[in-house]
DNA sequence: TGCTATTGTGTAAAAAATACACATTTTTGC
DNA sequence: GCAAAAATGTGTATTTTTTACACAATAGCA
């Protein structure tokens, strides 16, 4: 069970065995190629449900279907940019929430020939964020309704949104879907809606207020056609600085 | 705050409206290409250490530099399937649990050009698996003396390793990384070189016992020199079917 | 002014996590 | 064969966390 040792100095290659060195440039341009895209689940909370930003497929292959917004990665361009990049030109939004979820790679799940995309998942507040571009049909879609989709984007779509329940347990990132001012009602609201269940009021409060990073702004809901609720801001520095580690064992 | 409606048919492009068609083949055509290689950090437990399975670079620009186990992806080859197959060409072993972890696409992480990996993590029992090759000092290296390694693949098993950590909080995975029969000792001894933390036996048998999935197999341990403990099974079926979904609200 | 809708608050009970000690079993060395 | 060493196996009390649950206060509206 033990592995054999061999004697030899640490960091040269074995006695009596070569290794092939090769060079790294001609190597690489052997490689077979493909091509690679970013698309984005955009989320969004609007009136109480879960949306997704959604546009117009312009091919052929996808007439009048829906698809997430995406786009080829540039040269020397990272991932992480690129997504960036796709959030900006169509929401004009630098500064959002953005992670990767997970990498694409069906060969056959683009009609065109073979692309490997990786998906981000973002959130952000649809009340601050203007669309750039409103032809194809961009808009915000429910979740709840979605249909129609073109490649594997339903599937894309879905894994998102249970990344999205699982950290949303984890991390207080729902807020980033939410305005910089709101009420401890709409963050239940939005926790409800994305986790499909009803949650208890008192005990909800409870748990953020706990957490410690909810900020009073002193100021209240206006306009609600009953008794307005107290407003608050999130303390996004404090909960980076307090981020924990994983630890609890639970199965 | 609210979208405009404007009364287009459903399915329809609104009126006035050209949507773009375009053709998919001509369009995938254009797009500029990368290569693409899958890595996959190999975890494995002996000697009560966790550890990974590494090899010589071939590269003369890595030279006596440590990296993972990758593979170019072929053409009409998933990216599950090619870690698959990097795992089975090196190791002999089908069966051997496998997830994606993360995309990593620095333009600057290979020498000899774009080159994107998707990383994956692995677990299995160092014991039961003979290695299929053993030139270029293909070998299992504790992951605490990890050093001189090519690319960026210190970071790529950084970051395995952190999913590594969160995801034995959450399945018993770590079973992978045991040999089929096992005591509760070595499952602890498993969670506590992870996890970097001493855990307390009794609270540790509580936790496994109470979730019903380890097996009596009705034999003990030999040859060792105390008291033998009892040997379990794990079982991964009554596993499969229970596991939960994701819920506890655990900032 | 009273009706509606929603905010805001505390406590008791249940469940889960933690801290903690001693007798038992086997091997090993003398 | 006996004592020492090393690890197994087990239960309970305490603390912490989670859950369940009800009523008075406030603003808008008719």
């Amino acid at each position: 069970m033990h592995m054999k040792k061999n004697g030899q100095k640490a960091g040269l290659p074995p006695e009596g065995k070569e290794i092939l060195i090769k060079d790294a440039k001609s190597l690489v341009d052997n490689y077979p190629k493909v091509a690679i895209t970013v698309d984005c689940v955009i989320f969004g909370f609007q009136e109480n449900e879960l949306k997704v930003l959604l546009i117009r497929s312009d091919l052929e292959a996808f007439r009048n279907k829906w698809t997430l917004l995406g786009d080829i990665i540039r040269d020397n361009e990272e991932l992480d940019d690129a997504a960036d990049r796709v959030l900006l030109e169509r929401t004009g939004m630098t500064n959002v929430f953005l992670e990767q979820v997970r990498t694409f790679s069906s060969p056959s799940r683009h009609p065109g020939g073979r692309v490997i995309t990786v998906a981000y998942a973002s959130l952000l507040d649809i009340g601050h964020h203007q669309l750039k571009i409103t032809d194809n049909e961009l808009h915000w879609h429910p979740l709840n309704s979605l249909t129609d989709m073109g490649f594997d984007h339903r599937q894309i779509v879905d894994a998102c949104y249970n990344w999205l329940k699982k950290m949303i347990q984890e991390h207080p990132l729902g807020l980033n879907l939410l305005p910089d001012k709101f009420s401890l009602r709409e963050l239940q609201n939005l926790y409800e809606a994305i986790l499909g269940i009803e949650l208890d009021r008192r005990n909800f409060r409870k748990k953020f207020f706990t957490m410690d990073f909810l900020i009073d702004t002193g100021e209240m809901e206006v306009d609600v056609p009953h008794r307005p609720g107290k407003l608050y801001r999130f303390n996004f520095k404090k909960y980076e600085r307090n981020k924990k580690k994983w630890y609890a064992i639970d199965f």
